[in-house]
DNA sequence: CGGAGTGACGCCCTCTGCTGGATAATG
DNA sequence: ACATTATCCAGCAGAGGGCGTCACTCCG
């Protein structure tokens, strides 16, 4: 005897349960096969008719689980899935129709054709005059095709979604779908067993079909035939590998005389006796991959009913068990009461040995040990990145695919963790933006964590001594240290030896005292004058040696007299006549060649700067006395002159060259 | 046989904090 | 004009919470 089983292949359940078996979803799979969709399933009574078809094509679709079946005149399909059979007699050829009789055999092909890595089953059946459904149904396994014929029983689940069962029990109708109705073609030992699951017996012999209606609540038109194996315990010639025929297994020596005489059943995996056959078979197929109970929605299978109907409520969004503190609802009991530990009881017997931690799961706790261990067994296989859990090594893999999954709704930004969209969402289009406040200054920032980076950089205690630039004062914190440094801000502490000039940098100091020592250290290469700063040395040779300078001219918006100086323009504009305005764009004064415009940023700066100008010529001579120039020599702080200073003094000697 | 309880794995989320580039302010 | 510094900002990782799902055992 020959046994098949196909088990759905995980990657194949991911598929289909993401097609969910949304009607639209099947109807644009269907029109990409060029298949048409039932339109109304037929009556589970009515399977021999709906599966008589002149010409029926039958094809695996999606890794070998499915059988396709196209009615030429109606434009239907039936979707059949075939899960596990059993077959009567030794393999068929798989070439070979002679299963078919021999009427029926004319214009009948079988092609088994290669896909993948295995041998893909790929039946086509071409026939016109099959007359019902266990004549044109063959039976794929992983490498071979099998007539229907062939099998000794078989279970046909008819998945009709919006079809009522026509003679569903109510029971089993609850058990495993709203609608659910099973034929009971065959007479023998299962006859009983599926009749009391609500069962009835249909019109046919030599065939078992289980018609299975899927809820109903979605709009579900499609059938779906699945094929499973029955119980076959009362087989004979099943082999001893079967967990669904363990007594067989058991070999007799197993069987014991308990006390009273009952019989105890060993398992010979694991030692396990009971003396309860029901109990026995149960655990024997602990050691089995055995799972007969197959969702009728994503194929799925599962070693129990309960198992099974857990899994259907996932798909039906059915939640039995509701929480009493609130609205939230659970597929399992134990789902419920992890929640309640988690939302209302906070009890968490899993604790840390090692702190404080205590979880609701043992598996966060096994999570949690990681940090401590710094075990990190997900290692990216791009770079040398290992992560402690399965979602970090997920989200660092963004990081190589470039993926932002994250769109900001207002200016469509994208990001590539949803923690920093929503800060991005808060910070930029927010209206009432937290701000956090500095607990030793006034400053406010945006961020926290770039506060902390505030009180890290300016708050925090720095056991090596900060130096004030201007006295001996010592400072552990550079706050502290930036304060101080601004008390000294509008100090003249830098005094002219010859004169009571003084200034409040000593770069200016050093500019000054070249008035009394006569020394000019930059000389023209053109006409070897001389000047006291390297600046007034670039501008005397811009104006005198260089045809492509134009000078920046500022124009009096009243009268259109041209200034070399902005400030300088200003004050004449002040005084100058009212009425005389040119023009709109000359109010603020006209710049010319200059990209970026000296314009203060305070009047009083100018002013400043004015004053301090005026002090140095009041305490010394006027600039353009002579002094020596030692070729090459640069005097030290005289390239970065401040601007405030330097440029005013430039600009001016500007308007007087 | 079914339900409860438990464990395990996975997924997704939030909160948190650090980092470094960009930019503005300042000297 | 330039250098330095502070703040802004997105990227990224650590840690943990909460739920979905399924396998398994125990018990009535």
């Amino acid at each position: 005897m020959a046994e098949t089983e196909i088990s759905v292949p995980s990657e194949q359940f991911t598929k289909i349960k993401e097609l969910e078996l949304v009607p639209e979803v099947l109807e644009e799979k269907a029109e990409e096969d060029g298949v048409c969709r039932v339109k109304e399933g037929p009556r589970p009574g009515e399977l021999e008719a709906q599966c008589t078809y002149e010409a029926l094509q039958a094809k695996m679709l999606e890794g070998g689980q499915e059988l396709v079946l196209v009615p030429t005149e109606e434009s239907q399909k039936q979707i059949l899935t075939l899960q596990t059979v059993h077959f009567v007699s030794e393999d068929v050829e798989l070439q070979d129709i002679s299963w078919l009789a021999p009427e029926h055999q004319e214009g009948v092909q079988v092609v088994v054709q290669q896909a993948g890595s295995g041998l893909q089953p790929l039946l086509w059946l071409e026939e016109g005059s099959l007359q019902s459904l266990h004549q044109c149904l063959a039976v794929s396994g992983q490498e071979e095709v099998y007539a229907l014929q062939e099998m000794q029983a078989a279970q046909v689940h008819v998945l009709e979604g919006n079809t009522a069962a026509a003679a569903g029990d109510s029971e089993f109708v609850v058990s495993l779908a709203e609608n659910t109705g099973l034929i009971k073609l065959e007479k023998g030992l299962e006859e009983a067993q599926l009749v009391a699951e609500g069962g009835f017996s249909g019109g046919r012999e030599e065939q078992l079909f289980l018609l299975e209606a899927g809820p109903g609540d979605e709009g579900r038109e499609e059938i779906i035939l699945t094929m499973s194996r029955l119980n076959m315990e009362e087989q004979e010639d099943k082999p001893a590998s079967d967990p669904a025929c363990v007594e067989k297994a058991t070999s007799p020596k197993d069987h014991k005389k308990a006390k009273g005489g009952e019989r105890t059943f060993q398992c010979d995996v694991c030692g396990f006796t009971s003396s309860r056959i029901s109990s026995f078979n149960r655990h024997k197929k602990t050691h089995s991959n055995e799972k007969p109970h197959t969702c009728h929605l994503c194929l799925k299978a599962f070693r129990t009913v309960t198992l099974l109907r857990n899994h259907v409520n996932t798909h039906t969004g059915t939640r039995p068990y509701k929480c009493g503190d609130c609205d939230m609802a659970f597929v399992t009991s134990g789902e419920l009461v992890r929640h309640r530990r988690y939302k209302h009881t906070h009890e968490k017997p899993f604790k840390c040995s090692m702190c404080k931690y205590a979880s609701v799961e043992a598996s966060k706790l096994k999570r949690h040990i990681r940090s401590h261990t710094g075990e990190r067994p997900f290692q990216c296989g791009l770079c040398s990145y290992a992560s402690k859990d399965t979602y970090k090594l997920k989200r660092h893999m963004r990081t190589h695919s470039g993926e932002k999954p994250y769109e900001c709704h207002v200016c469509h930004a994208r990001f590539t963790q949803s923690g920093t969209m929503k800060i991005h969402v808060l910070q930029k289009h927010s209206e009432n933006v937290p701000k956090y406040q500095c607990p030793h200054c006034a400053t406010i920032i945006a961020r926290k964590s770039d506060l902390r980076v505030h009180l890290r950089n300016l708050h925090a205690y720095k056991a090596t001594e900060m130096k004030c630039r201007h006295c001996s004062a010592v400072f552990h914190e550079r706050y502290a240290l930036i304060q101080h440094q601004k008390t000294h801000k509008n100090e003249k502490r830098f005094q002219c030896e010859h004169c009571s000039y003084s200034c409040k940098q000593e770069r200016h100091l050093t500019v000054h005292t070249r008035i009394h020592t006569g020394e000019k250290p930059f000389a023209c290469l053109s006409c070897n004058k001389c000047f006291r700063q390297k600046q007034l040395l670039n501008v005397h040779f811009k104006k005198h040696h260089d045809t492509d300078f134009i000078p920046t001219v500022y124009e009096c918006p009243k009268c259109g007299r041209g200034f070399s100086r902005w400030t300088n323009m200003r004050k004449h504009s002040e005084k100058c006549e009212p009425g005389q305005e040119k023009s709109a764009t000359l109010g603020e004064g006209r710049r010319m060649r200059r990209r970026k415009p000296a314009v203060p940023k305070e009047a009083g700066k100018e002013d400043e700067a004015a004053a301090e100008e005026a002090s140095a010529a009041k305490g010394g001579q006027s600039p353009g006395e002579a002094a020596p120039v030692e070729p090459g020599e640069t005097m030290a702080g005289t390239e970065d002159l401040d601007e405030d200073v330097t440029c005013e003094m430039i600009l001016d000697m500007m308007d007087k060259l």
